[in-house]
DNA sequence: ATGAGTGCAAACCGTTTGCAATCGG
DNA sequence: CCGATTGCAAACGGTTTGCACTCAT
C-alpha cells in the first residue's frame, strides 16, 4: 500500500473511526482516480477492491471524510442549481455567506494568471469561473 | 415595464419564441431578484406575477433562456457532486472539457485581485473558488 | 387556424433514512 | 464483547417526460 494510503488510514484512526474494508476500498478508488469522481463512480471503482461495496456506504464515508478534511468537493459544470440573468460581458460574483446577496464584479483581472496556467499545464484554456464568498457590509453590521 | 425587460422580451421574439404570460412572469422574477434563484424560488416569485405558473414551465423556460444566453447558471455551495482527495494548501483546478482530467494549480495569484474586490464592494472576503476549463494536451491531439 | 407552449400526473434518478445484521478494535 | 459500520429497502426531493388542453401569433 502506498505511503499516501497509510497517512489517510491514520487520519481515520486518529479521529476514532474504524478502517473497514469498504472504507479502504473507497480510499483506494480515490487514490488511483485521475479526476474527481461522483459517488456512483466511487462505488464502481471501489468494487474492484471490495466487491460488496454499497452506494450508501460511499455517501456516508464521503460525508465523514469531508468532515475530516480528507476529501474536497469539486464543483462540476452540471448539477449546480442557481440562475441569474446573464450580464453582457464577463463578470464574477461575490456572494454573501449570510444573506446570499450577490454583487457582480465587472472586469476580470485574471488574464495574466490564466496565461501562466496554460503554460504550466499544457491545457488550452477555454473558460473559467470564479466565485468569491464574503460577508456583505450589511451583515457585517448585524454581527456587532 | 423596465427597459431591461423589453430587451429581454425582444430576445425571445428574435429567436422565434413566444412571449407568454408564464415566461413574462419568470423574467420579472429574475429581474427583481437580488440573488440567484433556484427553479423553485423562481416559480414562487413568478407566481406573484402569474399565479398559475408551473414548475415544469420554469425548468423548460430556463433551458430555453440558457440556450439564448439570457441566464447564467451560478454554482452554489451545495448540490455539486464530485469528490477528490484533498491536497494540503489552497489549490485550484483545471478541468479538461473532453475527458475531465484534472490538473491542480498550486499557489494562488488572486490575493491582489481579491483585495481590490473587497475595497470595491465593501465585502469582507472569506473565501473564493475558481475553476478553469480547458482542453488537455492529450485531447488537443485527438482533435487533429 | 395551428403549432408552440402549458400544466398535470407519473416516471425517473440521485440522495437520505430506518433498521436488523455484521464487523473491527 | 459491544458499539460503530454496513447493506438493503423504502422514503424523499428535485428534475424530466408523456400527454391532452390552451394560447399567442
Amino acid at each position: 500500500m502506498s505511503e499516501r494510503f497509510d497517512t489517510l488510514a491514520q487520519h481515520f484512526r486518529e479521529n476514532g473511526h474504524k478502517l473497514t474494508q469498504p472504507r479502504q476500498a473507497i480510499l483506494h478508488a480515490l487514490l488511483v482516480a485521475p479526476k474527481p469522481l461522483s459517488p456512483a463512480e466511487i462505488q464502481e471503482q471501489g468494487q474492484v477492491f471490495y466487491a460488496d461495496l454499497g452506494l450508501v456506504t460511499v455517501y456516508r464515508t464521503l460525508e465523514l471524510m469531508e468532515e475530516m478534511g480528507v476529501v474536497r468537493t469539486v464543483h462540476l459544470a452540471d448539477g449546480c442549481h442557481g440562475y441569474a440573468l446573464a450580464t453582457p460581458g464577463h463578470t464574477h460574483h461575490v456572494v454573501c455567506e449570510r444573506c446570499h446577496a450577490v454583487v457582480e464584479i465587472f472586469g476580470c483581472e485574471l488574464g495574466e494568471f490564466l496565461q501562466s496556467v496554460a503554460e504550466r499545464t499544457g491545457y488550452q484554456i477555454t473558460g473559467h469561473w470564479l466565485e468569491i464568498a464574503g460577508i456583505c457590509a450589511n451583515c457585517q453590521q448585524m454581527e456587532k
